[in-house]
DNA sequence: ATGAAAGCGCTAACAC
DNA sequence: GTGTTAGCGCTTTCAT
């Protein structure tokens, strides 16, 4: 026999219930997806009998069919960062009405990691992939995405030169003029000796970019010695922190590349005695829920991670429901600052 | 013509692997699982037939026919909720190196969501599920589970009627008893009148518990207008701490069903002038990241997430890689009390 | 208004 | 050591 019918236990199968209904597959499929017309009588009837097997359709034999899996896939630096956990809740609340599930992956910022799992997702048949890549140039994502499954990246602006045209849909946030802004409050405040501890990786570049044009723009060139980069962590702002600090002519501000930075930098103003912001300002940026909490209160550049996340997914959405197949667009969410306690 | 060869576009297909290296298909899928020997020529051949055609697996197609998705799904209350990402993060740490992919989604602790979430899940046909339910009692799973998928639970220690056995495996805090730490530190403080700030949903009760068994044996009968209920989050400490300290007899000490809402606390603590920990005490619980940047740093009863999230895939894929198939087990994951600032 | 049958891309008996 | 074939559970031509 073909058919394993009265299978009593596990899963109803679609093959079940035609003949629990007396009707072919064909039939129950097609009152379930309501693709051709169906007798009332006859929907009712089957109807009746997924009811009493309980069936429900295999997603993954639907999938393999229709080429859709309804399946999403989301790459990011590590969901611990209190900035992506936004970002992702962001896009499961424009995806998930549409049906769509999503798979989550951390990639430490490993470029290997990132594209191991670009292509794993892939193989996972899903049907499009937003990514936020650290290490990975957008450059590289070209020869990953062969079968092209629509991608959208997650970015701060890039200063991509204009000849070569917009590769992938990216939603990207004005980092540089977030971080000049920053820079201009402290600039107006009168300081003038201000560092800047970066992170590394993508969002590192531009962010710096803002601080060294406004900067120079400014006061003119000025000490190579008043950037530092180490990690986009709390440890990672303590290291910079306590190089910058060091120095016999300390900086009176530091502008940090991420909110993270900024609390390892408080950490060692307090642990050494400094006021702040009377002895030194601090800024950060991405604008986490602790930056609110920190003593004082971080004055700091907003990265609207769950506007981030939401515009990614439309974008993404787009393309997947088919009214979208044109050319690459860039979305820009707007940064802006938020003037609290820290300087 | 039924073999779809040729088709320069896409990706290439096992079929295709097979043709242009002269061989079944049964042998490019022996070569690739390594369940059946393949003379070594024959794998060379194959082998490179798959480099030159960029060949991969269609894990779909093989998860369809294998029964196994190499999926698991973690359901929980809300990503954004700082407690969750590390529990994420514990559960992939785990389950990545083995292959699993994980989808995320978030109920926002509602039941309905929470059960149309398991049902949608085993759909897509995970090899396993973890959830965190808020609203869902444990018993409502049973029925969910129909083609009998593993799934683990993370929950606070249940109190539950020794008769009937454990359903699920489990992984568990003991809130009850961390609640109890903390308010006994505060009654050996000297603190008489101590007020609970609870949230709702499945954490509350044995929280609430933990306090309320360590008051009456401390002090006996206390006031029930010491104990309100609001929400787990930052705006219901809000309300909490309004309504507990407008009271004539205001307490002298407030215990948190978490850290979000302890913060509230202090929100409206710092609002009415009342000096922290020397006018009002205030001790959380979770010990999130953002416990110890809150001033004054909260005093908290350390749930551990990241622990949680290991344990609870562990248990997991004991079952999934099919070394452990024996009766539901529970493991208790301790919790610590950390002394800061604020009590 | 409904069915038969082909096939999505793969694995695994069952041959030889 | 390798190939043939029957599915996994579904959707969708193509018939009638």
């Amino acid at each position: 026999m073909t058919l394993d019918n009265g299978r009593s236990k596990g899963r109803a199968v679609i093959a079940q219930v035609a003949q629990h209904a007396g009707v072919s597959i064909t039939t129950v499929s097609h009152t379930l997806s309501g693709r051709r017309h169906v007798a009332r009588a006859t929907r009712e009837r089957v109807l009746e009998s997924i009811r009493e097997l309980g069936y429900r359709p295999n997603q993954l034999a639907r999938g393999l069919r229709t080429r859709q899996s309804l399946t999403v896939s989301l790459i990011i630096p590590d969901i611990s960062n209190p900035f992506y956990p936004s970002v992702a809740r962001g896009i499961q609340d424009v995806l998930k009405p549409h049906g769509y599930y999503t798979f989550l992956s951390n990639s430490d910022g490993e470029a290997a990691s990132e594209r191991l799992l670009i292509r794993d997702s892939i193989d996972r048949s899903v049907d499009g992939l937003i990514v936020a890549p650290f290490e990975l140039a957008i450059s590289d994502l070209g020869p990953l995405l062969n079968p092209s499954v629509p991608i959208v990246v997650i970015a701060p602006k890039a200063e991509l030169p204009s000849n070569d045209p917009l590769q992938f849909d990216s939603v990207v946030t004005d980092d540089r003029h977030g971080v000049a802004e920053a820079t201009r409050y402290l600039l107006r405040q009168g300081h003038r000796r201000i560092a800047f501890a970066n992170g590394s990786g993508a969002p590192a570049s531009e962010r710096l970019a803002g601080f060294a044009d406004t900067m120079r723009g400014a006061v003119g060139p000025f000490s190579e010695g008043l950037i530092v980069a180490t990690a986009f962590t709390r440890q990672g702002g303590i290291d910079a922190a306590r190089i910058l600090l060091e120095r016999q002519d300390r900086p009176s501000a530091i502008v940090c590349g991420n909110d993270l930075m900024a609390i390892g930098v408080l950490d060692v103003a307090r642990e050494i005695g400094l006021a702040v912001p009377g002895d030194l300002a601090v800024i950060g940026f991405d604008d986490i829920d602790a930056a609110e909490l920190a003593s004082p209160a971080l004055t700091t550049v907003v990265n609207p991670a769950y506007a981030l996340g939401r515009s990614s997914a439309e974008l993404l959405l787009s393309r997947l429901v088919g009214d979208y197949t044109g050319p690459a667009r860039e979305v820009v969410v707007p940064t802006s600052f938020v003037i609290r306690a820290s300087a």
